[in-house]
DNA sequence: CCAATATATTACCGTCTAGTAATACGTTAC
DNA sequence: GTAACGTATTACTAGACGGTAATATATTGG
């Protein structure tokens, strides 16, 4: 059971108490533990300190003391270039995702000819 | 401890076997049990077996029967769209590494000027 | 200094998980 | 039919994990 950097990096996120974690810190900036235990009335404040430490040692977020208080903010550069090598290997799937997106949107704002079948190719119009 | 969709998704995803056999099915297409267990030394079949029962659970990989053997292939369609909404959460982040990866390829190639004011602020040069 | 606050660490518990071996099940070959 | 094959399932084990409570460490206020 090899323990790969990914295998560390998907094992973190796969918690929503931390991925809950993560997401206050991009939507409300700089936090303390306090402020992240006060938004998990069902857990014990240790436990959410528990929980940064390992986002801590996957990178994901960085802390400093400020006084008594102890500040998390969001890595999101460690988040986009940790998660980018496994999402690559799935590129030709995400931009097919993304044709299928646009092709839907072209369809319902009507800026193709909605009496068009619907797609007879997916790949390229016109 | 919720056990969320996602949840789910990144715990299946946390594992480095299951990720080889997701990233075989991308690259050589349908594969028997077999097939895929060959590719795994280390491990017995069987073990192969619950790996590829747990990526069915996901909706990653789907099977069909041929005489005896069972072929798996990826579901790719699952993979992201299962992903994107947490992806999308990170929206922002995506756009700032991409424009990152630009602005350095820009920079190595040489087709902007590199002396234009284009990239004042977000790289620190020398 | 002492008490209160804020966070981290430890010990412990129940649960989950990846692995194996053994077994069962369905299918093809003889 | 029977034996061999391919895969799935079960029972079991060692280790990891999430949670709590209790304790420890550091910092501020009085």
């Amino acid at each position: 059971m090899r323990a790969s950097n990914t295998d560390a990096l998907f094992r973190t996120l796969a918690d929503s108490t931390r991925r809950q974690i993560l997401d206050l810190l991009a939507e409300r900036g700089c936090l303390s533990v306090g402020q992240l235990a006060a938004e998990f009335p069902d857990l014990v404040a240790s436990g959410i300190s528990k929980h940064l430490m390992g986002l801590r040692g996957a990178g994901l977020v960085s802390a400093s003391r400020h006084g008594r208080k102890q500040i998390y903010r969001l890595e999101a550069d460690t988040l986009v270039a940790d998660l980018t090598p496994w999402l690559a290997k799935y590129e030709r799937y995400w931009f097919a995702a993304l044709e299928r997106l646009r092709d839907l949107a072209e369809e319902s704002t009507g800026t193709d000819r909605p009496t068009s079948r619907k797609n007879v190719r997916r790949t390229r119009s016109r």
